[in-house]
DNA sequence: CCCCCCCC
């Protein structure tokens, strides 16, 4: 074997059974051992959407699983490390999964490739009383201290109190571990960190006592963390730790985190305590600043409400600043309303609170991106600022430039869809091509004959439109929508008990639509008349009122385009008949993309193919 | 150790 570098005999066993030896010296220590195979894991879904690399590492002796930390993945794309390798594992954690140690490889540095194995390495068996009087690693690496755990006595005793100095007097800078490989296991970690989001202290009081915390995200180029101070560390960190530097923070408690709290990404979470060290970093290089992971907004209908989801859109329009009256507590808080806008051509309305909603201001249309806000299912979808969620205006970043760029261009102009709401609680607000029934079906099938409401999906083009009325004069309160009647010179809505200079028109359209095998009428409102028409009701009926021919050239445009409906087909009496009434839910722009996915599919699939 | 995030 010889020209081939010494493997660090007896680590892989150390290191399986490291569960009762804590010890610094080992875990500082910077083993070569040689990397045996490559596996690429998928992401497993719980965390972020990153290809993992599973390698198997041996030190002659024995081999251990090990994963390499995401960051080092680019070394295995380029080829950098390649089976048979042999390394100097500078850097490196254990975590503990499913009862067995995991070696994560956060850092090393390659020192042959090779294809010849080295040694003969069986797997490590059973538990070698006494593994912390195993000779020690032949590369030890410079120490710092342990907080908790006793270590074996010659390490621990002489170490424990050197824990700051030792990286300054080696001139080393100090080992900087990602926060993607924190876990409780083990504590001898420093992270570098970003602080987002840092909360405003909040006070509680119930059944076990009253106290005090705030919180903040960590975030490095690994993932992030969600961290809080209790207590007394507010008062030691609240202030230290300000919104968007860079802080080099150890000696927190790392826990489990209750997932249903957080929309952080990650296991864990982080307590600060009296004697967790933050100190701020001046050199922020590779500290990434705020990580997206955007949503469409045409896709909230996929993320489950309560669910915290980033979306980043145009502001389309401001809300008034009002008041809401809490259920719960019955304190008065203030919002407003935000309509985003994006290149799915779907708005969705953005609820801010408290101090965001009255200092809001926004000049133009800005571009924001919202990270963590809460969906909920008002109107179909909608979305709302949590206190750990988080706005930025103009982010400098490619989707936010794209976006301005679209907008300007030609997004002004458009109309959006809005996710709209079920009326009944049942299905049939999306358009789901399994529900897809063509007319002569739905006609004849007796759908909606029963009390109850039935729904379906079909896809079908806009023959003719009822144009006599296709609106009516609305309450202009948000949300109201009820008719408004003229009472001299204002309109009074009998819902709200009050009277308006001016109503709001929505529309309320009849049309024939049609498909290959049949005719139907179907009713839509507002969302409805907005999609095909492109512009909202008051627009239409002030055109009317203007000029008819102008009027009936928009009505014209509007037919002989193909949606994709689902829609609600109900029992109705009239004038003493029975019929069935067909109610859009939702109608959708046709998107070619998809369409021609699909039919390609289908032909694909088909016997026609073979 | 909080875990509320509101209303239509």
């Amino acid at each position: 074997m010889a020209g081939l570098p010494q493997l660090t005999r007896g680590i892989c066993a150390r290191l399986a059974n490291s569960e009762n030896e804590d010890s610094e010296e080992l875990f500082n220590s910077q083993p070569t051992l040689q990397l045996l195979s490559f596996k690429k894991v998928p992401p497993t879904g719980g965390g972020n959407n990153v290809d993992r690399y599973r390698v198997i590492v041996s030190d002659g002796e024995h081999f251990l699983q090990s994963m390499l930390a995401t960051q080092l993945n680019h070394l295995v794309e380029e080829d950098a490390i390649g089976k048979g390798a042999v390394a100097v594992i500078e850097k490196f954690t254990c975590n503990i999964v499913q009862g067995k140690r995991l070696l994560i490889i956060l850092a090393l540095r390659v020192l042959v490739k090779t294809t010849e194995k080295m040694g003969s390495p069986g797997p490590v068996q059973g538990r070698p009383e006494g593994g912390a009087s195993t000779p020690a690693a032949e590369t030890p690496g410079p120490s710092t201290s342990t907080n908790i755990t006793p270590a074996p006595p010659a390490a621990a005793a002489a170490q424990a109190p050197r824990q700051q100095t030792q990286a300054n007097r080696n001139g080393r800078a100090a080992a900087i571990y990602p926060i993607e490989s924190l876990s409780p296991y083990q504590n001898h970690w420093t992270i570098k960190a970003r602080a987002m989001n840092k909360s405003d202290i909040r006070t509680w009081v119930n059944q076990r006592g009253e106290g005090k915390l705030f919180s903040v995200t960590l975030m490095d180029d690994s993932g992030e963390i969600r961290a809080t101070a209790f207590n007394a560390a507010v008062d030691l960190f609240y202030d230290k730790i300000q919104e968007g530097k860079v802080y080099l923070i150890s000696k927190a408690k790392v826990n489990l985190a209750k997932k249903k709290f957080s929309n952080v990404n990650n296991e864990y979470e982080l307590t600060f305590e009296r004697n967790t060290e933050v100190e701020e970093c001046l050199d922020v290089t590779d500290v990434p600043t705020v990580k997206f992971n955007f949503v469409p907004i045409s896709g909230l209908q996929d993320v489950s409400k309560d669910a915290t989801c980033d979306i980043i859109g145009v502001v389309k329009e401001v809300g008034e600043l009002s008041t809401i009256t809490s259920k719960a507590t019955s304190k008065v808080i203030p919002k407003r309303e935000l309509t985003v806008v994006d290149r799915s051509n779907y708005a969705v309305r953005v609820t801010l609170w408290g101090k965001q909603a009255e200092q809001f201001e926004a000049t133009d249309q800005p571009v924001i991106a919202f990270k963590g806000v809460k969906v909920g299912d008002f109107q179909g979808r909608s979305l709302s600022m949590m206190s750990s969620s988080s706005m930025h205006m103009n982010p400098d970043i490619p989707e936010a430039h794209a976006l301005r760029g679209w907008f300007d261009a030609a997004g002004s102009d458009q109309t959006f869809q809005a996710h709209t709401s079920t009326f009944t609680g049942g299905g049939g607000i999306t358009f789901d091509r399994a529900e897809v029934r063509n007319l002569n079906e739905v006609k004849t099938a007796e759908f909606g004959m029963s009390d109850k409401p039935e729904y379906f999906c079909a896809q079908a083009t806009i023959m003719h439109i009822k144009n006599d009325t296709i609106s009516y004069p609305a309450c202009p309160s948000q949300g109201c929508n009820k008719k408004v009647v003229e009472l001299g010179d204002s309109w009074r809505c009998e819902k709200c008990d009050k009277s308006y200079p001016k109503p709001q028109h929505r529309y309320m359209v009849s049309m024939a639509v049609s498909d290959y095998s049949g005719q139907a009428w179907f009713s839509g409102f507002n969302d409805v008349g907005e999609t095909i028409f492109g512009m909202p009701a008051d627009e239409l009926v002030d055109i009317r009122e203007r000029d008819d021919s102008q009027f009936n050239q928009v009505v014209e445009r509007a037919i002989g385009t193909t949606y994709n409906f689902a829609c609600r087909a109900k029992q109705d009496s009239y004038n003493e008949a029975t019929r069935v009434r067909y109610a859009i839910n939702r109608i959708m722009p046709l998107n070619y993309r998809e369409e021609t996915k699909y039919l390609a599919n289908i032909l694909t699939h088909s016997d026609w193919a073979r």
